[in-house]
DNA sequence: TGCATATTTGCAATAGCTGCAAGTTTGCAT
DNA sequence: ATGCAAACTTGCAGCTATTGCAAATATGCA
């Protein structure tokens, strides 16, 4: 799926990595509004006008690496165990996409988090892509519960996602360590199913995907 | 409380409400983006720059009445009936702010609901105001339920808001009818309710306002 | 009536973003 | 190897939101 598509494919995907990669490390020293497209262009070696033909906004190029994840965590949405039931599927996902948003795995460390916990216009961004990935896991929720009804599997994702937000924004802004994160989320996970446990669609077996 | 203050702010007050109104009607009539700064201004007879010392930006401007309402919320979430359980409390300050949120009531029907679903940066700015409240109603639990922990409390907000939310999107989105929606927000609710019942924290006597 | 204060305004500048047309580069077929 | 068509980059011009600053007005009160 995600191979090398050939050398134009491969070189548009580096600049745009470089482009990203700078973009960061110039928001780490001078900070958000004190770096101009017009600097993250010249870093990257590209024209100004480049810039826009790879990231719509100056805003978006935070995401880049929260956007690749969320996309690898969409595919993986997909591909469920076989017979796993809907419950843990959700529980799965939901730690995925939240590892997705906070990780501080990438190239520059957590520049983006304190970017997104700071400004007010990226953390609008931030809960925008919360929400559209909630979208594609209500989606999926009708392949997972048979029958399950529009709203339930609306309530369902709203109440999964929203839950989870919450406590990551909570635990990031208070600084707590990874582990007490995982348990903060872990408690919240179960209101979580407690809740949705009292939806009977959720106890169906799920559909196994035909073919 | 909001009484009248004085001349001055009575006058203020009326200055920001034209705008608002003429905003808004130049945003159904052309659009949003079509409308600038400075035909806004010429509508509502200000200069362009008085604009900005009124509202921070073009998009706040589509939140005037939302906010006010949400305003108005966050006072009646402080004065709760003698008594009242707290998992009723939430539920009403649910109703309480969705109604503020996608109410149709004001002035210009339904324009900034349509603006605010269309556009991904109002979107965001909406979004960015449900997490607010979130965050009130988050504070409010520490009085509601005596000795809830941080993450039970965060995580049940969370939770309400985030499934109230994603309940309120859908219907508008698929054009539900007013009673449709009361039901499909009921039935979310419940749900809800089924987490939040499994938190200890919520069945002790709520703290009543010392005085 | 006159002053101290708050408000409005004009001016100028910055920066994000877009359309357009010209210049380059790349992939592929011959 | 060669040449063409498609894809990509770039420079330019322009529009709009947004902000700082200082002058000009209006207002509330003594």
């Amino acid at each position: 799926m995600g191979h090398v598509e050939g050398l134009r494919e491969r070189k548009k995907l580096r600049t745009r990595r470089t482009i990203a990669a700078e973009a960061l490390r110039l928001f780490a020293e001078r900070g958000y509004e004190e770096t101009t497209i017009a600097d993250i262009a010249a870093a990257a070696d590209v024209s100004p006008r480049t810039f826009f033909s790879y990231f719509p906004s100056k805003e978006d190029v935070v995401f880049a690496e929260i956007d690749d994840r969320l996309a690898e965590v969409a595919e993986r949405l997909a591909t469920r165990p076989p017979g796993e039931p809907p419950l843990a599927t959700i529980r799965r996902s939901m730690v995925d996409i939240m590892e997705a948003l906070v990780s501080e795995a990438g190239q520059y460390g957590s520049v983006q988090i304190q970017l997104i916990l700071e400004r007010p216009g990226l953390r609008a961004r931030a809960l925008q892509r919360m929400t559209d990935t909630q979208q594609e896991l209500e989606e999926h929720l009708h392949g997972l519960c048979p029958g399950i009804s529009e709203i339930d599997a609306v309530a369902a994702s709203g109440i999964a996602v929203g839950g989870m937000q919450a406590v990551i924004v909570h635990c990031r802004r208070h600084g707590y360590s990874p582990e007490a994160m995982r348990d903060a989320l872990d408690s919240a996970l179960t209101i979580v199913e407690r809740g949705l446990g009292s939806v009977a669609a959720f106890h169906q077996a799920p559909v196994e995907s035909a073919g």
